[in-house]
DNA sequence: TGTACCTGTCATCGA
DNA sequence: TATCGATGACAGGTA
């Protein structure tokens, strides 16, 4: 298997090579790097497969691993935040999807028809890029991205040197064509024996050259490579997506067996690319069941490479597949097994992404489920949506759960604010009948596939939409792995009711307590004694009452206590960084000042040595250092000091000194 | 089965 | 004295 990823990586860098002849612009380095979105079209109106790179922010939905220089930064918060407003309209949140790859082929380029480049056949990924499709308005900075973009598959293949000589061969073709790289080559050159429409003042070289090339380069025989080309441009190509699957990203499950499977008749579809859809797993709105009308997800079963030859812009809007193929599902879902999405160059992710909800009548879909989803929540205690999570009723969405919660807590709060909080952690006293409700609180409302979301969709915890109890009006995408498929005995409206009500307002209810447990636990005091007082209710009601309010104080005080305590763990931890980064900056400086003190004595070692060899004592012999020294005084004059010894006398400028002290002596 | 973690609840203290 | 917030401790549930 090693073999045959070695081989299929070398195919890529020949095909990337190939790609890079033709116009089609392919960053290596982000295959390299991990950014795995290296196809870009460079010109050419039918070179039209372009990829999102949905699954480079896999890791980074949050936007923290994205470089700042990124061009795609500022689509990517766009992005983020229209995908959350999509989210916030009360769609299922999360679109699980499988589909990780889609495979196209080049198709001859219209313009050998006679067909003006810019047709309106073009495709639509194209016309979006008109700057670089016409291939007309080509400016020096295209260009010299264009020479970073060869000279980087240059770089990547000095490791082979045939290919590279045969490249570089191409590449530098004399002729009139500017030395910009291969990616200067005109790509209907290797297709037609014509001239290229593109540039047609041009004179080009003789295409045979390029067929001899080409066909030398694929080492295929010169008859065949006319008849193969687009097989072998095909073959290639999905070779170059089974390299980046296999060996680039580690993530995708696919194995190449799956694709080799699929290569044949992939081969055999004639599809243009920009039909090419993304297909994951699709929502279908099943009839409504006991006024829940809910989504289920359906696994695609077709092979990996969906060459679906139906237009995308057939889809009618508004139908019920309408959530089907999203392709910001693989954005969405960070722990999706997406590695390559359909959608347009790096700074088209949400053109792509919303192109495709508007081209799949997601937008109509959106419509009619929010309609019917915001009539049902209507119908609700807002203060109940939240209640849903607690145990005893109360909403959790207190200061705790905020977005400011940093370090450990954050991860509480992101884990705890989540849908999954319904089923994760514990639910106190939930031995009683408050446990069932947060936990089967799906089972009733929901329906996915057995084979659905498995363990690729749900895992991601890190959001936070508001839950709302109400059976009849959502469904809970979250944490279905555990969940049954819909059984007859879910239907029972009141297990409904009974079932996510907590255990105090079960109590409530039976004591016919008219107030929610959020409404007594956040109502005023003088409002809550007011209603212990004034509306005639018994000592059970009233202790019960008393209860619930302590109890839901007493939670909320719980997870700000608990959330006050992770962040102090957190900034003990932060404090403790940053002392040992002190102290460690204070040893260095330290070791510096030591070093550089030595240095200076010694420096002043050599300096009082040459002054003393140059001065004289009374008797016209040289001072000697170890004799004399010299004494730098408080206003800056320098004195020779003789060192003190029995039965040595002191001379010159420290004389008068000790002169001095010997009068003062006496 | 043991362990870590999360969460709800109780008891207690101080304001 | 009642109320409330904070917090330690405990118990139950889950992964």
């Amino acid at each position: 298997m090693q073999n045959v990823k070695k081989y299929f990586t070398e195919g890529l860098i020949q095909f990337t090579i190939l790609l890079s002849l033709i116009g089609v612009r392919v960053d290596v380095d982000s295959y390299w790097n991990g950014y795995y979105s290296p196809l870009e079209i460079n010109d050419g109106p039918s070179s039209a497969f372009i990829q999102t790179p949905f699954h480079s922010l896999r890791d980074n939905w949050d936007g923290y691993s994205v470089h700042p220089k990124c061009p795609e930064l500022d689509y990517f918060f766009a992005s983020r935040r229209l995908l959350d407003e999509v989210r916030a309209l009360g769609s299922p949140a999360r679109f699980p999807t499988q589909l990780s790859a889609w495979l196209v082929h080049q198709v001859p380029d219209r313009s050998e028809f006679g067909e003006p480049p810019n047709s309106t056949s073009s495709s639509n990924v194209n016309a979006g890029l008109s700057s670089e499709s016409t291939g007309e308005e080509t400016n020096d900075s295209d260009l010299l991205a264009e020479d970073e973009s060869c000279s980087t598959v240059s770089a990547r293949l000095r490791g082979r040197q045939e290919e590279c000589q045969t490249a570089t061969q191409l590449s530098t073709e004399p002729g009139p064509y500017p030395s910009t790289g291969a990616c200067e080559i005109p790509k209907e050159g290797l297709f037609t024996s014509g001239a290229s429409p593109a540039c047609p003042e041009d004179p080009r070289p003789p295409a045979i050259d390029i067929h001899q090339h080409w066909s030398h380069f694929l080492s295929l025989p010169v008859s065949e490579f006319d008849a193969r080309q687009g097989v072998c441009m095909s073959a290639l190509f999905i070779i170059c997506v089974c390299c980046v699957i296999q060996d680039l990203d580690p993530l995708v499950p696919q194995q190449l067996s799956d694709l080799d499977a699929d290569i044949s008749s992939a081969i055999s579809q004639d599809v243009s690319l920009r039909d090419a859809m993304v297909t994951g797993s699709t929502y279908d709105m099943i009839p409504p069941r006991g006024g829940v009308r809910t989504l289920v997800a359906r696994q695609p079963r077709g092979p990996l490479f969906q060459l679906e030859s139906t237009n995308s812009s057939d889809s009618s809007p508004g139908t019920t597949t309408g959530l089907a193929a999203l392709p910001f599902t693989t954005v969405v879902n960070g722990t999706s097994n997406g590695t390559l999405s359909h959608g347009a160059l790096g700074g088209c992710l949400d053109e792509a992404v919303f192109d495709q909800i508007n081209l799949l009548g997601l937008e109509g879909c959106l419509d009619n489920m929010d309609a019917q989803l915001l009539g049902n929540l209507q119908g609700i205690d807002p203060r109940v949506l939240g209640d849903l999570d607690s145990d005893s009723g109360l909403s959790l969405e207190s200061s705790s759960r905020g977005p400011t919660s940093p370090g450990a807590s954050e991860v509480s709060s992101a884990s705890s604010s989540s849908f999954c909080e319904d089923e994760g952690g514990a639910t106190g006293y939930s031995s009683e009948a408050d446990s069932l409700p947060s936990k089967d609180i799906a089972d009733y409302d929901t329906s996915w596939s057995p084979v659905d979301l498995s363990e690729s969709v749900w895992h991601d915890h890190s959001y936070s939409t508001p839950a709302f109890s109400h059976p009849s009006a959502t469904t809970f995408p979250h944490k279905t792995i555990k969940q049954e498929p819909f059984s007859d005995e879910d239907d029972d409206g009141e297990d409904y009711e009974d079932r996510e009500l907590s255990r105090d307002e079960l109590r409530a209810r039976a004591l016919h307590v008219p107030l929610s447990a959020t409404e007594i636990v956040s109502m005023p005091v003088e409002e809550f004694l007011e209603l212990l007082e004034g509306r005639g209710l018994s000592a059970a009601q009233v202790t019960l009452l008393r209860d619930i309010r302590r109890r839901g104080k007493n939670k909320l005080a719980a997870q700000n206590c608990r959330k006050r305590k992770l962040d102090a763990i957190t900034g003990l931890q932060e404090e403790v960084e940053r002392l040992q980064a002190q102290r460690n900056r204070l040893l260095r400086e330290r070791q510096h000042t030591a070093k550089a003190l030595g240095a200076a004595g010694h420096r002043m070692e050599h300096l009082s040595r040459d002054v003393l060899s140059r001065l004289r004592d009374d008797s016209g012999r040289p001072l000697t250092p170890e004799r004399y020294t010299l004494q730098c005084g408080a206003n800056g004059r320098v004195v020779v000091q003789q060192i003190r010894r029995p039965g040595v006398a002191s001379t010159t400028a420290g004389g008068k000194t000790d002169k001095r002290k010997k009068e003062k002596k006496p």
